[in-house]
DNA sequence: GCCAACGTTGGC
DNA sequence: GCCAACGTTGGC
């Protein structure tokens, strides 16, 4: 089993919502790097840190679980939606998606500074300053050093 | 294939 | 809202 974290805008997409959902689509990811682990790495009940970017305080806010897993993200064909590709062709999809399912909420939020403030994550792409990364792999050791921070 | 311009991400 | 970092685009 593998572990990802993957962020969102909690204006958009947060984990509240997700609760609320139950499981839902992870759509509009429309990075290559983020992609080929939507498409090609990511298997059911692998285990996702829920990251809240771009608010008052970014951070871990709850855990996922992998559902699906990768196939085409039709947003992608969709002039209405706003993750809308014209050059994406429906032959041969060029975004990918996976299906993400509510696990639980952390008891607090673990802030990127708390992040920070551990040598022991100092590898991890999310603390390395523009890290624009919205998908990324998390070790097992990295997995359980942040999980004992909650 | 280089690289400048541009757009987006995301912390602060 | 600012701006640094970075990915993508497109002219050459």
């Amino acid at each position: 089993m593998q572990y990802w974290l993957m962020k969102s805008e909690p204006e958009v997409f947060g984990i509240d919502d997700l609760q609320t959902m139950g499981i839902e689509p992870w759509d509009g990811v429309r990075n290559y790097q983020a992609r080929n682990m939507l498409r090609d790495q990511m298997q059911i009940g692998d285990q996702v840190f829920f990251y809240h970017s771009n608010c008052g305080v970014p951070g871990i806010v709850g855990i996922a679980e992998i559902a699906t897993q990768g196939y085409p993200d039709d947003t992608a064909l969709n002039p209405e939606s706003k993750y809308f590709d014209p050059k994406s062709d429906p032959l041969k999809p060029r975004w990918y998606r996976v299906d993400v399912k509510f696990v639980r909420k952390l008891h607090r939020t673990i802030s990127l500074h708390a992040l920070r403030a551990q040598t022991s994550l100092e590898n991890m792409p999310l603390v390395r300053k523009g890290c624009r990364l919205s998908v990324m792999p998390v070790t097992p050791a990295e997995w359980q050093t942040i999980l004992q921070l909650e």
